[in-house]
DNA sequence: CCACCATAGTTGATAATATCAACTATAATT
DNA sequence: AATTATAGTTGATATTATCAACTATGGTGG
């Protein structure tokens, strides 16, 4: 059982990942969960932004994009505007409450990551980035259209 | 846009596996979900095997492992049967059903760790894997004990 | 033996993540 | 004008996950 499937020390990997976010989320008592502070991020880097953009950034039905945003708008994090370009859509941006929490957040993150990444070199850190980045395109390549 | 936060690359690849995962699972029309997959693979290779085993090398709540056995109970894919040596604890082993089911799976997990490694060397994939369990590893290691 | 604590597993409640289908409203195309 | 596409919402539901409380059994110290 030591070393297990490539693809179980992935997910393996993810999971706990996740629960380190969650955890610091639950210490610093924001209303938050992990998938919340993934879209805080892209709406704090990208202007303008819609929903459509964080569900395809995400990979995510829009679904559920749409309650991840709800539940920012409702702890006042971003705000929601017409956009004047087309009154279908929405744009998101972000309030200074939102600012400040995402800079707190991308601290617990890279804090995290320098954690996760101790006394792994820099040229290896680069490759498995560079990596993970190859095996993202790989499976996204041979997505069915139909 | 185009370089992310390496944690969220590592998120989106998760994601992606466990949802082409999901889509082979719906194809092949099994009850069951990729969480289930894991459990069998596990129980598949060791033996003799309990709920507490599956919780320690999953790292989940006992109560998530209940949930995921009766599931493959239900299906027939795996017996639970009492421990001689411990009347609390049940010992699993996988059904003729089971072992059948499981090995299409690992054919199928294959082919997608080969589609996702495509054109990645084996020294970078070598190297992606032993960082990958280093980052295990380190974030393991500071784990509040209380 | 008995009181005490630990462990294996179950159950109920609930949170977090995720998708699909159906829908409204607006935009773009033919 | 009719059709089709897109942005976003809502309801239903599946999946993954955890916590607390519980039963039953096991181990330990007095």
């Amino acid at each position: 059982m030591s070393t297990q499937q490539p693809l179980d020390s992935l997910f393996h990997l993810a999971h706990t990942l996740k629960r380190k976010i969650h955890d610091h989320l639950e210490a610093m008592d924001l209303g938050i969960a992990p998938m919340h502070v993934r879209v805080l991020k892209i709406i704090n880097a990208k202007t303008p932004c819609t929903a459509i953009d964080i569900a395809n950034f995400l990979d995510r039905d829009k679904a559920q994009v749409t309650r991840l945003l709800n539940t920012l708008i409702a702890q006042e994090l971003i705000i929601k505007q017409p956009n004047p370009e087309d009154k279908r859509s929405q744009c998101l941006s972000i309030t200074d409450a939102g600012k400040e929490i995402t800079g707190q957040l991308t601290e617990v993150n890279k804090r995290i990551f320098e954690q996760m990444a101790a006394g792994v070199s820099e040229q290896q850190l680069e490759s498995f980035m560079a990596v993970t980045d190859k095996m993202m395109h790989n499976l996204a390549a041979q997505a069915p259209k139909s």
